[in-house]
DNA sequence: TCAATAGTGTCTGTTAGACATTATGGA
DNA sequence: TCCATAATGTCTAACAGACACTATTGA
């Protein structure tokens, strides 16, 4: 990274929104009071400088991974550049507990004061997951490979910020073909053991969704 | 406009795809074989340029205009600037009929050769409306503010390319309480007038939605 | 009159959400 | 044993889609 202003102003940044959950809530890595931003090297792409980022911040290849748009109207930035292109990139449970170097984990309902562009960036990466999350599988993504389904639903409630129907939720699980079982069992604390679940690989069913006028 | 490169190459530049139905299709505005482009004056926010570029395409003030992303990755762009932020305009239906000044109409299934970076935006400008047209008037910002149901519908069907149930469509309408009849009349040809509405000011339901698992 | 389009009423299968019940472990 | 959590079955209201029907105009 090029968190040290030895250069001129780039022409624009990368910036990457690192988000992970962490103790019931989302966590956003950040180094140095700021998100972690670079330029990209010698014929390297915006996604892939953004990868090199993520990566970096987490020690892993992170999975989803998606820009948030350009930023630039909002002038307060680290590196003096007119833009920044954010991306948002998601890391599974447990990506917190184990910072890497110069990285630290910061509940997003209790972030320091970060520079404007890039609080208005967290904002909008936040937002960005609620508005996927029904048509990319962002969710198990927070997550590890295997999962109980309360863990999963827990997932969509933290990110929804709504509780949902157990029921409900299960069926309409069952329904998308989404998931499937393994044959382990977790048993946590007291309780029935939960039967662990991971996302399937196979077909979907078609999406025989009605139009909706959900409009604000 | 800055088409002609009279300056060194821009940091980044403002692009914007304006799409207008034409025809029972989407055209896309075109100047000189390019998505109209321009770089920010002083002062001037990304948003502000992008309302600025549209006014001058169309000869209105567009009410639905939203940023589309970065495009960086294909260098193919008449500015040489190693970046551009896309954004996605609508006007309404009509605007095509009586194009501005050095600015042509294009069926977005026929357009000339593009600049790379330029085709990709096009692209994603389209796909963007499609994906936001449950949670964003845009498909009434494609017509004039009154208009029929049937209109309403067709451009709806326009848009998701796919025919839709007249009765379902009707029901939902008014479910959401999106829509309310003025008191005119519009007689098309042969058949029974159609009543004309207009988008509703009022208070929507709330949306109840179910959580969806519509994953690809 | 026929043709064409607008608009509505009814039926049926599907589904979201409420509720209840069973299953299975730990304390 | 009691308690907590997992997992599932049943009922009901809401709704999407199919179909048929009426309404109203121009040719």
């Amino acid at each position: 990274m090029n968190q040290e202003l030895k250069d001129p102003a780039p022409s624009f940044t990368i910036d990457v929104v690192v988000i992970t959950p962490h103790k019931g809530h989302l966590s956003v890595a950040l180094a140095a009071d700021a998100v972690p931003w670079d330029v990209p090297r010698n014929g390297e792409s915006l996604n892939s400088t953004a990868r090199r980022l993520a990566s970096e911040v987490t020690g892993l290849e992170l999975s989803w991974i998606e820009q948030a748009g350009a930023f630039g109207d909002a002038y307060d930035h680290p590196s003096g550049a007119p833009i920044s292109v954010g991306f948002c990139a998601v890391a599974p449970l447990g990506t917190a507990d184990h910072p890497e170097q110069s990285f630290s984990w910061h509940d997003i309902g209790h972030l320091p004061p970060l520079p404007e562009r890039q609080r208005i960036m967290v904002d909008s990466a936040v937002e960005m997951i609620r508005d996927r999350m029904d048509l990319s599988p962002v969710a198990f993504k927070l997550l590890p490979t295997s999962f109980t389904l309360s863990e999963l639903q827990a997932m969509y409630e933290l990110l929804l910020a709504k509780r949902l129907h157990k029921a409900s939720f299960r069926r309409a699980l069952q329904a998308a073909w989404l998931v499937e079982p393994t044959d382990e069992w977790r048993s946590e604390g007291r309780g029935r053991p939960a039967q662990l679940y991971r996302l399937s690989g196979k077909r979907r069913r078609k999406a025989r969704r009605a139009v909706r006028f959900d409009l604000l």
